[in-house]
DNA sequence: ATAAGTTTGTAACCAGTGTTACAAAAGAGG
DNA sequence: CCTCTTTTGTAACACTGGTTACAAACTTAT
């Protein structure tokens, strides 16, 4: 993805050429859990995690980076000094874009389009956020389900669910362990709530 | 607490005359979840309490907004048509301040002072829910209240943990049950991490 | 078609924690 | 000082879901 195709940039006038692109190989740490940050990073090819340690010693990613998406923005503007809340790591090989904060703070004192880009991609991370608390509030292996397959739902438009990634990756995304995912879908097949196959998750009722 | 007095209008020269203030009573319900928003939201007296529904049918508190605290700041730049993620119930008489979102972003378009409040006071509310996700992540009861504990020991400066509530209240917070609590707090005095009493918590090591 | 690797299903076990209910302690008010 | 209310401690029980291990089904490559 070229920088001007992010979604960041859409209708703005930045000098790309000034900005300063690193490409990383696999699993690669770009940022490290409650460093501090200098800059705005854009990633434009490949993908990062973003994975913080739970006490318990178990590390569970946070958040998933995709290109056009930005990492150090919640950091850019909160006052109090605060830090990465996880570490930063590339899958595969991963293209990164730099832009300093204070350079980035002087564009979008000049250019709307710009600030309105960042602030709705801002809003957009807050709502995801808030998404995945709601997610994890949820009190049983069943409701996870639930809440995730009603989620789908609404994104997908239709009450046959795709998936794009194996159980075993559906039951990160739920922070539950994939034996009891099975289990919980089979029984929820058993009650008639769902009917479900490799790919495709139907909601029945 | 005045308009004038809150972080956002900092610096900033707004008319505030023309801005609505209205005052509501207790336990009023002042928006409600997956509905639209049109304005943005300020407190300036009381609190209010931002509600959601687990599929379960508990309702958990998501977050609590305190003086000076806006809502519907994220929905105002999100592109995507997005709604409240709970709903919104003032704990006792409460007063809110609204300005239309257009006016809103008038406002931020010439005012460079309320941009920068702006972004701050968002970028704060996005880390304070990474924070409350990671709790949230803590697998087990001592976890949750290590993790909860190191928080406090950050900010209160101290190994002495000031309590401000209940041990309700705090179970509450930890998304834990009172009684579970109460038996992990005995457990973890018995294995001298800690000593506490009705006020504080001791982090012995 | 066969073999090897990956993904999913299945079962048994049990630790952790929610639930409930009650007792004890602390605090508030008259 | 006594009573009433709130907060906290305590105990027993049930049950969800983590853990482990293995089998079955499905993919992929040769």
């Amino acid at each position: 993805m070229k920088l001007s195709e992010c979604k960041l940039f859409r209708n703005t006038r930045i000098d790309f050429d000034v900005i300063n692109v690193i490409t990383y190989p696999d699993k690669a740490t770009i940022a490290l859990e409650n460093e501090f940050s200098d800059n705005l990073g854009i990633v434009l090819e490949g993908k990062a995690h973003v994975k913080a340690y739970s006490l318990g010693g178990k590390n569970f990613t946070m958040n998933t980076l995709y290109p056009g998406q930005l990492f150090g923005d919640v950091l850019m503007f909160s006052k109090q000094n605060q830090t990465f809340p996880g570490t930063i790591i590339t899958q595969g090989k991963t293209t990164i874009a730099y832009i300093p904060n204070n350079e980035f703070k002087e564009y979008i004192k000049h250019d709307y389009d710009l600030l309105e880009n960042f602030l709705s991609m801002l809003s957009e991370k807050t709502y995801e956020m808030n998404i995945k608390s709601k997610l994890l509030s949820q009190d049983s292996v069943r409701d996870k389900i639930l809440f995730w397959l009603y989620q789908e739902r609404r994104t997908q438009q239709s009450n046959i669910i795709t998936l794009n990634m194996t159980k075993e990756e559906l039951a990160n995304q739920l922070y539950i362990q994939r034996p009891s995912l099975s289990r919980e879908l089979i029984l929820m097949k058993q009650d008639g709530l769902i009917d479900y196959d490799r790919w495709t998750i139907t909601i029945i009722k």
